[in-house]
DNA sequence: CGCAATGTTCGAAA
DNA sequence: TTTTCGAACATTGC
């Protein structure tokens, strides 16, 4: 479930339920989840290590452990769950599990099993793989419109193709993307490097403000997600394009149109988001 | 039955 | 070489 706003809101969850606990054994049901190590390593490097801290980069968990970083990506449906103390029935869907020495418990749910974790050694994460490439997170100092110029000026795939792309701005997903760009005006399929500088600065500042606004609601919850807590978030209640389809778009009242844009469903207004064939000076 | 679903990766094609 | 495309991963629900 997770773009940044809904991983975000897992992480502070997480931090008020399990900071401080130390990890007694782990259990592992779904050994593909676990991308590094091998399963083995994993659990064995697990045990007597202290969680410190729960960091986030674009939509990666980072566990700080006493002696390690546990990455974790939670993909299309990952959760976590904390429970008092070990349940009888375990779900079906329950991969990972981190017994902690006071009797709790934290563990991985994930319907489709796409989520993968890493465990690697102490203050590597930020270079592990696919984090190292993630580009600025998307607040007013770290996301430069310099930088933003640039890499749309070297792509001529459709916008929203290129926002999802972590590489360009760390966190958007498919929700937030078809939003974004609602509210700049700008079609999805418009190619990146025909993007006028005022539509790039918009769309800047427009990527920091939805996120922003996504965060203070504790995420979107469209279908399963829920939080740490088990709570779900509100920003669906905001939500003018993302699973509109015929509906009044809010601005012109033009029914929301659904398209594919790179194997992803797209919603957008095409009275408000018209795409434009030439670039304009 | 068929398709789509908050995401990323990897091999093939261009 | 670089960029883009599209299948694959796995399961559920409409």
């Amino acid at each position: 479930m997770p773009e940044l706003p809904e991983v975000e809101t897992v992480r502070k969850g997480l931090e008020q339920l399990i900071q401080g606990k130390e990890i007694q054994s782990v259990d592992v049901f779904w050994n593909r989840i676990i991308d590094y190590p091998d399963v083995t390593v994993f659990k064995s490097s697990l045990i007597g290590q202290t969680i410190l801290e729960i960091k986030r980069r674009g939509k990666y968990l980072i566990f700080k452990l006493s002696d390690a970083d546990l990455i974790s990506h939670l993909r299309m449906e990952g959760k976590y769950e904390y429970q008092l103390t070990s349940p009888e029935k375990k779900s079906k869907h329950t991969h990972v599990v981190f017994h902690f020495t006071d009797g709790s418990q934290l563990s991985y749910h994930d319907v489709r099993k796409f989520g993968r974790m890493a465990l690697v050694p102490k203050d590597t994460a930020i270079s592990y793989k696919a984090v190292a490439l993630l580009g600025p997170e998307p607040t007013d100092s770290t996301f430069l419109l310099e930088d933003f110029e640039n890499k749309l000026a070297r792509s001529s795939r459709a916008i929203k193709t290129q926002l999802l792309d972590q590489t360009m701005v760390a966190g958007l997903g498919n929700i937030y993307a078809n939003e974004v760009l609602w509210e700049a005006k700008i079609h999805p399929e418009q190619p990146a490097n025909t993007l006028t500088k005022k539509e790039i600065i918009r769309l800047r500042k427009t990527i920091i403000a939805v996120l922003d606004r996504a965060v203070k609601a504790g995420g979107t919850t469209i279908r399963s997600y829920v939080n740490a807590l088990g709570e779900a978030g509100h920003f669906q209640v905001s939500l003018n394009a993302y699973g509109k389809t015929n509906q009044p778009c809010p601005r012109c009242l033009t029914p929301i149109v659904k398209i594919k844009v790179g194997q992803r469903g797209t919603h957008f207004c095409p009275n408000c988001q018209k795409l434009r064939r030439r670039k304009i000076k």
